[in-house]
RNA sequence: GGAGGGGUUCCCGAGCGGUCAAAGGGAUCAGACUGUAAAUCUGACGGCUCUGCCUUCGAAGGUUCGAAUCCUUCCCCCUCCA
């Protein structure tokens, strides 16, 4: 067994797809570090447990010593990848995207080893580029590879509109991976033409063309869609640990499964364990609470955090209890709907009356149905709408 | 440039002079049941100083007692032709 061969089984484990495998190979033999992209884009600097599934691959090439390249997008960004949705977004300002990155670093080094990390900006080779440089790269590629694309075939199809710079994302993406000379790029199975493009444009360039590894993308809470922030079904690394243990277990006994594979680093042995527990007759909802305590852990220091978080789950949800902390505001005092939104528990008065009619909001434990109840100065209460959303407020 | 079709509340999509804050579905939220699972059932789903009032149907004007619905101009999208 060759030394390349076991870095090649590592790489591999968890990937949807590698393209072309024969060419990494011959790449690992060299022995010399690999040099590794992957691509963010700097519009979401909160990273969830979706961007981690790269993540974790890209540690598996820093451990075995390979030159990670964590680039940001922020021309890039400009253009916004093609989904149909977005025009062109209005470019974020350089502060705002300096700003992103430096939070992306606080998250994506619980993760990464900083050490072996290079963090590009790829408005650092795209911004020379100018007019003359992007027609010339635009004239590298055909309208009719680009209709290839999934993405622009349905939308042709459909009859929903195209407009010309989408056309310029992939193109990018792929020049990104000329002047980064990347022997490895990774990124999500929705990349797949991307990623070739960037393989072409190599060719073109006179460079040997990268390695492609596609990740499966997971899917969000609702599990169908694929986990994003703009469909608000993600589970953020920066948020709290009560709030990430119970997003996980709020997802489907089927997602759950999904999730200790493309999240957990147990063992495939150890959770097919788990799968045929479950098969056996035990609550699939104690083998959640494991995958639960094992991510809060990962992103919270230690599996004190994820025992802890856990106690304040079956406090919470099993007994009912009201939980330690919630925000603590000073608001006037008045009518119960004002109050609700003033406390941010409600989007608006009227929301908060339609909660009161249909019996979930509480006030001190106590269901509220008066929807004119004052609360009145001096005194403090524990407001809560839902399960959720507490709040301990002061009137003044 | 020409011809035609279209822009409706988060999404899809009805409405085509009053009974429209606008059908239906999806998503979402709350309640019941539970394992904060699924399924199911119930309700809500523009805002407010809430038995009423105010703002919405691409934008701005206009006709009318009254407009999402009619007219004018403008913006945007799609199809076919060039």
């Amino acid at each position: 067994m060759n030394a390349w061969n076991d870095a090649l089984a590592l790489i591999k484990r968890g990937s949807e797809e590698l393209l072309v495998e024969a060419d990494l190979i011959e790449k690992l033999k060299t022995g010399r570090p690999l040099r590794v992209k992957a691509g963010f884009d700097p519009t979401a600097p909160d990273l969830h447990l979706g961007h981690t599934v790269l993540l974790n691959k890209l540690r598996h090439f820093q451990e075995l010593g390979h030159h990670v390249m964590f680039l940001i997008g922020d021309f890039t960004s400009q253009i916004g990848d093609p989904t149909g949705k977005n025009a062109t977004r209005p470019p974020l300002s350089v502060e705002q995207i300096q700003e992103n990155a430096k939070t992306y670093q606080e998250q994506v080094f619980k993760i990464l080893d900083r050490e072996r990390t290079e963090i590009c900006f790829n408005s650092v080779w795209m911004n020379p580029l100018g007019a003359a440089g992007m027609i010339k790269l635009a004239a590298q590629h055909t309208v009719a590879r680009m209709l290839e694309r999934d993405d622009f075939a349905k939308r042709y199809v459909g009859n929903q509109p195209i407009a010309i710079h989408e056309f310029l994302y992939p193109l990018c993406q792929g020049y990104d991976s000329v002047a980064m000379r990347a022997d490895v790029e990774l990124g999500g199975t929705d990349q797949k033409f991307n990623l070739l493009v960037g393989r072409e444009l190599q060719k073109h360039y006179g460079q040997s063309p990268q390695v492609i590894l596609m990740m499966p993308l997971l899917e969000g809470l609702d599990g169908v869609n694929k986990m994003s922030k703009s469909l608000d079904n993600y589970i953020g690394i920066s948020e709290s640990p009560d709030e990430i243990f119970g997003k996980l277990m709020s997802i489907s006994d089927t997602l759950m499964w999904r999730y200790f594979d493309l999240l957990s680093f147990e063992s495939a042995e150890k959770i097919a364990v788990m799968k045929r527990q479950v098969e056996d007759g035990r609550n699939p909802r104690d083998i959640k609470f494991e995958l639960a305590k094992e991510i809060v852990s990962r992103f919270h220091g230690g599996q004190q955090a994820g025992e802890y978080a856990m106690s304040n789950f079956v406090a919470r949800f099993q007994r009912s209890e009201i939980p330690e902390s919630m925000p603590e505001i000073t608001l006037p005092a008045g009518p119960i709907p004002q109050v609700l939104k003033q406390a941010g528990l409600v989007a608006s008065t009227s929301e908060a009356m339609r909660m009161i009619d249909g019996g979930g909001v509480r006030a001190d434990g106590e269901k509220v149905s008066d929807k004119g109840f004052v609360l009145s100065s001096g005194t403090t209460v524990v407001l809560q709408v839902g399960k959720r959303k507490f709040a301990r407020v002061s009137l003044s």
